[in-house]
RNA sequence: GCCGCCUUAGCUCAGUCGGUAGAGCGAUUCACUCGUAAUGAAUAGGUCGCCGGUUCGAUUCCGGCAGGCGGCUCCA
């Protein structure tokens, strides 16, 4: 056996052979001491790693007696993060080979590939990536070894001598650790150096030469050779070491591995085809919104096409509201600064909302100040407003829940780095409402709001959530308010999310100041999630505005406000929907729902009065009477993604009919015309397809 | 806001190693056009994002700004 066969399995001693007993996949087995997983799990070429005791080994460790041991595939999540990680180290060593002075950040396996730090003195360029690519190809092709070494932290701090993040992250893990370990002390740190014990793993070539090391918690694949070639370098960019934005920037490199190149390709498709469905691309495709430059960063302006299909959501959303109780109120764009003192916003958000307008000031000739100006707000967010709706009068518990609901127009500053599309604007209408509850009604009120934003959500075709608490950090000094009343609301939202049977997933500290938070994730149709809706309980702006109502006892009380936002933003939603019916929208939602297509001129006629009809009947219908011919017009259509095509020539006239062209192709022929309208208003009335 | 890249016709993009520019689609016009994804021809359309600098001369080189893209940070 090799000297390779040796590193795989070091402790593996010239003692007599002894059996020990393991449960394999389940399963009692007897195997010799000193067997690693490169021997029990040899017949099985794409085993990568072990779970030893639920824990994720290198195949070159020995078992030990009593374990329970599984083999990780590499198509198995666990398998592909292994890969992954392994192509990070792959893609890391290639990295200092080409530019040697490169210092090492971190390289974890992240969604879909992985990523590495590096502090260089140039940013890399596309032809770096090319570049390194290549190396990384000859580096997998000698087949290397990745070994795994125990070493304590002076040996660790020994081997990183060169490498100054390595060591920073070698402190933080014993500060951490000394600390009894308490918080994560460095994102990112523990995948490099882990509780426990601290390991390096060497690459090591045929010769078993170890020509790359790099501190690593591990797992690895058994040897390069399982990469293929099915990874590529995908693109650079700047991260801020450690993520922190006063800590220096360092380029990050992605990359992605997998298990085949047929695998790799369909990934690549899968990039293709968000492209392909990107809301921007569509957006100016399909004549939906823009962005012009002389408006302003984030600021969409919306042509009659999307401004069609923004109306019809704002209609169903408003008529829905109305149906569940809502009021719909008004509210201006901006506001004295005071009243954002008043919410509490101001000293939290005063970065994000525009600057103040400086209004009513007035001067003599000489320029002396006689008459004090005021400052203005662009709002970025309505519930102060609401709040004022509420005081305006004296409120009686008779009258709640009061539920204000409105499409509130809200500007924020947000930074010019964020913005995107209709996903991060400036400028954006919130469907907004606020609940105002007594305590003992919050509970069903919170019930209340999340199946009313969960069916929305399906009417307008997305079906699969989960569930986010945002929750407050007790560290933090952001958040207002006592610990009991956190607790209180807490407890609330969680046990009306629980009770919805979706999956919870938990975001501690990512509440607002006011109160916890539940918010809706939806996936779209090709798995990608989007925030949505979000349910907030707010005990702390009913206290500042000083809102009450008088009890049935008489005495007065203090209400509970619960914000709620539906889609969040009026223009992100319609960019996600854009994104997730591909511009192929539902007919109701449709700008154009039918186009008639005459076969050749002389039917234009004929199709006039069939598009009479459909829009007497309130049917969005055109006819497409251009001079082009007419495969080019069935052409246009599709591109334009038009729900219905109807097509008239000679064998419809006769028949009183028209003929049916779908978005995939299909056709239904000489449908005569009065069973052709109630079937396009039946579609547009189920709001389907 | 930070780092990198980008900005040429309505859209997608060529191009000029510094001598003021081109294609396809779209638009317009004319002719053609009777069955399910491209009929043909002609025409119009650009201070090559904006402001400065270098230069005899800048769309091209340099700087600043704006906008966009990919990330990071942020996201009430």
């Amino acid at each position: 056996m090799s000297e390779n066969a040796a590193s795989e399995a070091p402790s593996q001693a010239a003692a007599p052979a002894e059996s020990i007993s393991i449960t394999r996949d389940g399963e009692t087995a007897s195997i010799e001491r000193g067997t690693t997983g490169t021997t029990l799990f040899a017949a099985d070429k794409t085993t990568v790693v072990m779970r030893v005791d639920g824990e994720l080994w290198d195949l070159s460790r020995e078992i030990p007696a009593g374990a329970a041991v599984e083999a990780v595939d590499i198509a198995s999540p666990d398998g592909l993060n292994v890969l992954r990680h392994s192509t990070a180290h792959v893609m890391a060593q290639a990295v200092q080979q080409l530019y040697p002075e490169a210092k090492l950040g971190i390289g974890p396996y992240i969604t879909d590939g992985f990523y590495f730090d590096f502090d260089v003195a140039e940013p890399f360029t596309p032809e770096d990536l090319k570049k390194i690519e290549k190396a990384m190809q000859k580096l997998i092709n000698q087949t290397q070894q990745f070994e795994r070494e125990v070493v304590s932290e002076d040996q660790a701090k020994a081997a990183m001598a060169d490498e100054p993040y390595k060591l920073e992250l070698l402190g933080v893990a014993s500060a951490a650790a000394g600390a009894g370990g308490a918080a994560e002390a460095a994102e990112g740190a523990n995948i490099e150096v882990g509780g426990g014990e601290i390991t390096i793993y060497h690459n090591v070539d045929r010769h078993g030469e170890r020509i790359w090391s790099d501190l690593c918690r591990g797992p690895h694949l058994p040897n390069t050779k399982l990469i293929a070639n099915a990874y590529a370098v995908m693109r650079s960019a700047a991260a801020y070491w450690r993520g922190k934005e006063s800590n220096p920037q360092l380029q990050r490199l992605y990359g992605t591995a997998w298990p085949t190149k047929d695998d790799l390709k369909a990934y690549k498709e899968r990039l293709a085809e968000a492209e392909r469905r990107d809301h921007r691309r569509l957006g100016s495709e399909l004549d939906l919104f823009s962005f012009p430059d002389e408006l302003g960063s984030g600021l969409p302006l919306f042509h009659p096409k999307g401004g069609i299909i923004k109306r019809e959501m704002e209609d169903y959303v408003r008529t829905r509201h109305i149906e569940a109780g809502f009021q719909y109120v008004g509210t201006p764009h901006i506001s004295k600064d005071g009243l954002f003192h008043t919410s509490g916003h101001l000293p939290y958000y005063a970065d994000t909302m525009f600057p103040p307008l400086h209004v009513d000031e007035e001067r003599d000739a000489e320029g002396n100040i006689t008459k004090q100006g005021q400052d203005y707000r662009l709002k970025a967010m309505n519930c102060p407003m609401h709040n004022l709706i509420y005081r305006s009068r004296g409120r009686s518990y008779r009258e709640l829940p009061m539920r204000l609901f409105e499409f509130g127009s809200v500007y924020r500053y947000e930074k010019s780095g964020v913005i995107h599309g209709l996903t991060r604007v400036r400028g954006f209408a919130q469907d907004d409402s606020h609940s105002y509850v007594t305590k003992e009604q919050a509970p069903d009120e919170v019930r209340h709001l999340l199946s009313f934003v969960l069916s929305l959500l399906r009417d307008f075709g997305l079906d699969d959530f989960y569930l986010e608490l945002s929750t407050r950090d007790e560290d933090s000094e952001k958040f207002i308010g006592s610990a009991e009343q956190w607790a209180e609301a807490t407890k609330v939202l969680e046990d009306v999310a629980t009770e919805t049977g979706l999956e919870l997933v938990a975001d501690p500290g990512g509440a607002a100041y006011y109160g916890p938070k539940i918010s809706v994730q939806a996936r779209d149709a090709i798995g990608r999630t989007w925030q949505m809706s979000t349910v907030q309980y707010d005990f702390n702006q009913p206290e500042r505005f000083g809102l009450e109502y008088q009890a049935a006892d008489g005495t007065r009380q203090e209400p509970v406000m619960i914000h709620a936002a539906k889609f969040g933003s009026i223009e992100r939603f319609l960019g996600v929907l854009t994104e997730h019916y591909a511009g192929a929208f539902p007919v109701w939602l449709s700008p154009v729902q039918v186009r008639a297509i005459p076969v050749a001129e002389p039917f234009n006629d004929y199709l006039t009065e069939v598009v009479a009809k459909l829009q007497a009947a309130g049917v969005r219908a055109e006819l497409e009477d251009s001079s082009d011919r007419f495969p080019k017009k069935i052409r246009t259509a599709s591109k334009d993604k038009i729900p219905f095509v109807l097509i008239a020539g000679g064998d419809d006239v006769d028949a009183g009919a028209v003929s049916f062209r779908f978005r995939d192709g299909s056709q239904d022929n000489q449908v005569p015309v009065d069973a052709a309208v109630a079937r396009i208003l039946a579609a547009i009335e189920s709001k389907e397809g």
